[in-house]
DNA sequence: ACGCATCGAATGCAAGCGCATTTAATCTTG
DNA sequence: CAAGATTAAATGCGCTTGCATTCGATGCGT
């Protein structure tokens, strides 16, 4: 309650208030909610995979063969381990990716974009970044 | 490629470059995981609570008479209204809440902090805050 | 006042998630 | 070189999520 006062007669004090950071912390998670959720709904209708999916297709078409190691996939998309394994079995599931064991590290696999995954990656990437653009810098 | 490019050539542009689109929100994500991980973890562990679950607290340790109705907290969560109203039912199974009819209009609740459920928000705030701390500023 | 659209909330259901564990390959150390 | 530690990936499990639907209550137009 006092921190709303001292917010209004001080302005706002670029530290570190408790006040400033919850307000910091709720304008993440509505900014984050926004674009995602816009993300999510319009990559799921019109092109059938979901945002994890996506930045895996984006990291794929960006690296060298279209292929990457599975462990670089889970550093990516911001999910657990166990996640990132199934996500790829599932873009596998759909065709988009093809798994290929890795010769010098036998326990490791390689993650390898197929034609019709690069296919609709580049079908998605207008409708990613055209929701970006709508959702990112909508509410400043 | 050219994106690249046109980004080390120019400097950055600050209008809305597809390149910058992304880059922002890669930024968003990753601030947004490393925060909400953080929060996840440390709630549980500390307080057996969700980051969702201590919102929902937050919102009516700070609403009249620690009520409100089902409906503001679906608007305050980040959730869907059936994963919100499954979060209230699991709030009042742990006794931290209590649902009560509204008489007005017999179709909403109120939900209400229990005397279990204000202790519970205020021995989790210093966590809460002590997380954000950390991590909000942490990656500049 | 009646019927119909709308609203707030709850619930069945399938899918995705994280945690813990497992399996197999590689690295380390004595 | 053999035994234990470590790593990459996969999987069983329980929980949470969103979508679609349902149910009762409310508001509105005629």
């Amino acid at each position: 309650m006092h921190q709303m006062l001292a917010h209004a007669i001080l302005g706002p004090m670029i530290g570190g208030t408790e006040q400033e950071l919850v307000e910091e912390w709720h304008g993440l998670l509505a900014r984050h909610a926004a674009v995602h959720n816009a993300l999510e709904h319009d990559l799921q209708a019109q092109h059938g995979i979901s945002v994890s999916e996506f930045e895996a297709l984006e990291l794929l078409a960006s690296s060298d063969h279209g292929k990457c190691r599975g462990q670089d996939l889970t550093n990516v998309v911001h999910l657990s381990q166990s996640a990132a394994s199934r996500l790829v079995a599932r873009l596998e599931r759909g065709g988009l990716v093809e798994r290929v064991m890795c010769d010098l590290d036998r326990r490791g696999i390689f993650v390898v974009l197929t034609d019709e995954g690069h296919k609709r990656y580049s079908d998605a990437k207008p409708t990613h970044r055209s929701a970006l653009a709508r959702t990112l810098r909508a509410d400043d």
